[in-house]
DNA sequence: ATACCGATGGACT
DNA sequence: GTCCATCGGTATA
């Protein structure tokens, strides 16, 4: 086993994303994220039963590669790829909070609220869709990059949302009273 | 405030 | 066919 699932996730809190896409810019920081392992994890896209399959596939490549798959059929989720080539690990993006380009996200978001909490609602904010599935979030239209290092007095971490097998593990991270937040839950402080 | 439910598509059994 | 790493509307309190 590699590093615990959990601890990029941890430290994904607080880092910035700019979105250039269709031309808007809008830049967030991130304030939930949710770890998910390879084969070990049995919540995982890439869980043993599963393998490498057309979906999951970008999960196996290296570390800073989008992810974004799409779920109910509706909604898109960004995930960091975060192993080593060949072992599949990732980081769900699930909040952020508009730095700038607000406007843009209201419009994008029709006006809805809450703006930017949940992973659906992320990729709402940004413009990301499928087509960013495999890109190198180190150059544009969408780039990571460090930014605020959260402290743990303001990190809470709970159970992951929406997952039943293994939903229990302490693999979502996020930062208390945020509004870029989803929700509460069985919550404990770092 | 919480609860239920429909939308909608792809991965998987 | 069944299960989702979800959201937003409607209903109920």
């Amino acid at each position: 086993m590699g590093a615990p699932v959990g601890a990029i996730a941890r430290s994904l809190l607080g880092a910035r994303l700019v979105s250039s896409i269709d031309g808007e810019q809008v830049e967030g920081v991130i304030v939930e994220t949710e770890a998910y392992g390879g084969i070990e994890d049995p919540a995982s896209h890439a869980a043993t039963r599963s393998g490498r399959t057309r979906r999951n596939a970008v999960m196996f490549e290296r570390a800073g590669l989008a992810y974004v798959y799409r779920i109910y059929g509706m909604h898109w989720c960004l995930n960091v790829v975060t192993g080593r080539e060949g072992v599949a690990q990732a980081v769900l993006v699930r909040g952020i909070e508009p730095l700038s380009g607000e406007q843009v996200v209201r419009r994008r978001r029709r006006g809805r609220r809450p703006l930017s909490a949940g992973p659906g609602r992320v990729c709402q904010a940004l413009g990301i869709t499928g087509v960013l599935d495999g890109h190198d979030l180190g150059s544009p239209p969408l780039v990571l990059s460090p930014g605020w290092q959260v402290p743990d007095g303001l990190v809470e971490v709970s159970g992951r949302v929406g997952v039943r097998t293994a939903g229990d593990w302490p693999a979502r991270f996020y930062v208390r009273g945020s509004p870029g937040v989803s929700r509460g839950g069985d919550a404990v402080r770092l």
